[in-house]
DNA sequence: ATATTTAGAACAAACGTTTGAGCAAAAATA
DNA sequence: TATTTTTGCTCAAACGTTTGTTCTAAATAT
């Protein structure tokens, strides 16, 4: 029933050594004749011979077997990127095994155990925390790493990110053409990095337009509780309210929104709004929302990519590369001219002082 | 530096029969001293030895693998299963990996050969395609199945879903209750059992009100394309408008909010909407979308706590069993009365006939 | 004709576990 | 005391690959 080496072996005499060198493509490699090498593909094929995947990392010490680790996977965005490194790691026969941190460092730990358990070859991870030691120690000693999304601004480790500068640069630029002066930015986890290059992109923005005095930025986390929390004490306030809000992640947005609904404001024509993150709910909503969409999709491939190029680039492997997608600034209908609301921004800027 | 049963043999003097029985909390059922036992673990501890699960596959032929295979991972019904699956899993000590069919079912014949190369100890499937065959027989003869969302009426796998039925008749009795007489649904792909399940309790919820004669089911996919295209055709003849509209998936609503605005219409004051699937966003829609929601989590961990028993009662091998889970009735915003329209109603019946 | 190279393949030793069988010493029984 | 049972462990064979070494026959060179 289970065919294996030593069953084709025995029905073609040949012994198991020349079959596994014919069957990993090593035929010339170790002068097998082309008569044989056409004899073992040929049984092989018939009897649906298929390696057995333990022997052989058990022989050869690799799996063929990346690990994902998420912070989590019921999160669209990281769904995205996933599904994408799946995909890719399929084609070039290699598995993913996935672990969901729940953005938990101490599951995180336990993840990361599981992976090295489990002798994955390699790992595409977003991690979360800011502790850079565990993974330049498993990039540097044990199986090679690229981070993803989320990443350690020191060099000894590749990622793949989008421009998170830019995409907020150009979503901040958007309002400001659009004669919004004061507006408030909803940010994430402040350790992120790319809630830090957000922020950064934001505030230059402001700055190129002269409004870095206006400047605002609120909240802590990526969570539809923070957006709607740090919303609603900002609408509380009467004396200063923005005329547009720029949500850092899509999480953060819904928060926004049910907020604004709350205050019994309408979007975009009492308050602009946009948004970090591509979701296609967006689209659909009443109005529909401005946003800074990021590659996903090719995120994980490029990840994946690279990973690949570690595993089998033995010579170059202190390769580190670090890449930056584009984002793209998707103009829905949130975001309106602002009309005429300037003498308030300049007695709000006079309250300030 | 890595650590094996000999290498601990070796320091210890103690054979790697021994080690591995007690590693593996066999001691007491090989009458091992509890002395030696303790000595074991405390060194195996000290120096962090962890099993080579390459070695134990291939002795054991267990690989404490699940294979995953879902139809989209984007999909965030099915992200979200996965995630449950894959938590439950870990915290049994196994691992899962996924495989995204793309509703394919060429790919995911593709997908199945990768899982079984692997050699997985289990399969939780959402399968796609009406072809029962191959899980019968991987079921049968290869490693145990459970279906997961859709499967297969002949009683011979597992299966866990959500009452399709029950929560479709529970939504058109929502509107039905609010006074709507002509209710159109918009269903997925016709040969799913979910969607059948989810048509029955629609015609069931009309005919228990009398209202049989006034069914229409339109639309062939769980896409956002279908519930476009058919609310645009439908809305297009002023004649026959309905006065509610029950989408079968998150996705199909998405459409259908899509051709009604662009028809100028408002929920719910032109037409009310209800829909399958829970999602986030629905709430944060203008109006917010009454809905079915399926317990996704609780799917995803019953369908692992399923697989896992038939991995371990080897003796109650043959136990299948089939669980529905309830589904919710989240209410919102977008169902309201039916504003008198009833004259509509009649003369729309008299002009069916 | 002898010595050397080459082609083509087989041998056998790992890789790290698990597990049935076996064996000596200690304990219990007769 | 002699026999049986129990206790506590070791031996060694598998599991299915990969791969360095070796071997034989044929081909080439001297």
């Amino acid at each position: 029933m289970k065919e294996t080496l030593s069953s084709i072996s025995q029905r073609l005499g040949i012994s198991t050594a020349t079959i596994s060198r014919v069957l990993s493509g090593n035929a010339k490699k170790y002068r097998i004749s082309e008569k044989t090498a056409a004899i073992v593909t040929a049984e092989a094929s018939r009897c649906h011979y298929i390696p057995s995947l333990a022997a052989q990392s058990l022989r050869t010490n690799k799996t063929k077997t990346i690990g994902l680790l998420m912070p989590k996977l019921s999160n669209p965005y990281f769904a995205d990127i996933s599904s994408a490194i799946i995909s890719e790691a399929n084609s070039k026969g290699y598995t993913a095994i996935i672990a969901d941190t729940m953005e938990n460092v101490e599951v995180q730990k336990d993840c990361i155990s599981a992976l090295l358990s489990r002798k994955v070859d390699g790992i595409i991870a977003a991690p979360c925390g800011n502790d850079s030691k565990i993974f330049k120690e498993i990039n540097a000693r044990i199986a090679p790493v690229v981070l993803i999304d989320r990443y350690f601004e020191d060099a000894t480790i590749s990622y793949v990110t989008s421009n998170n500068y830019k995409g907020a640069f150009d979503a901040t630029s958007l309002l400001i053409n659009n004669g919004h002066k004061n507006i408030v930015c909803i940010q994430g986890d402040e350790a992120s990095l790319p809630n830090k290059k957000r922020v950064g992109g934001y505030l230059d923005a402001l700055s190129t337009a002269g409004l870095q005095d206006n400047a605002r930025i609120l909240g802590n986390a990526f969570s539809i509780q923070n957006g709607y929390l740090e919303t609603k004490l900002l609408l509380s306030s009467s004396s200063n309210r923005p005329s547009a809000i720029f949500a850092l992640s899509y999480t953060i947005l819904l928060g926004v929104i049910k907020a604004i609904k709350e205050a019994s404001l309408v979007i975009p024509d009492d308050i602009s709004i946009i948004s970090f993150d591509d979701n296609i709910s967006l689209d659909y909503m009443t109005p529909s929302i401005s946003r800074v969409g990021q590659p996903t999709e090719e995120m994980g491939q490029l990840a994946a990519k690279m990973l690949f190029n570690k595993l089998n680039d033995n010579d170059t492997n202190e390769l580190v590369s670090h890449i930056e997608l584009s984002t793209e600034l998707l103009i829905r209908k949130s975001v309106i001219k602002n009309n005429g609301a300037d003498e308030d921004k300049d007695k709000d800027k006079n309250e300030d002082k």
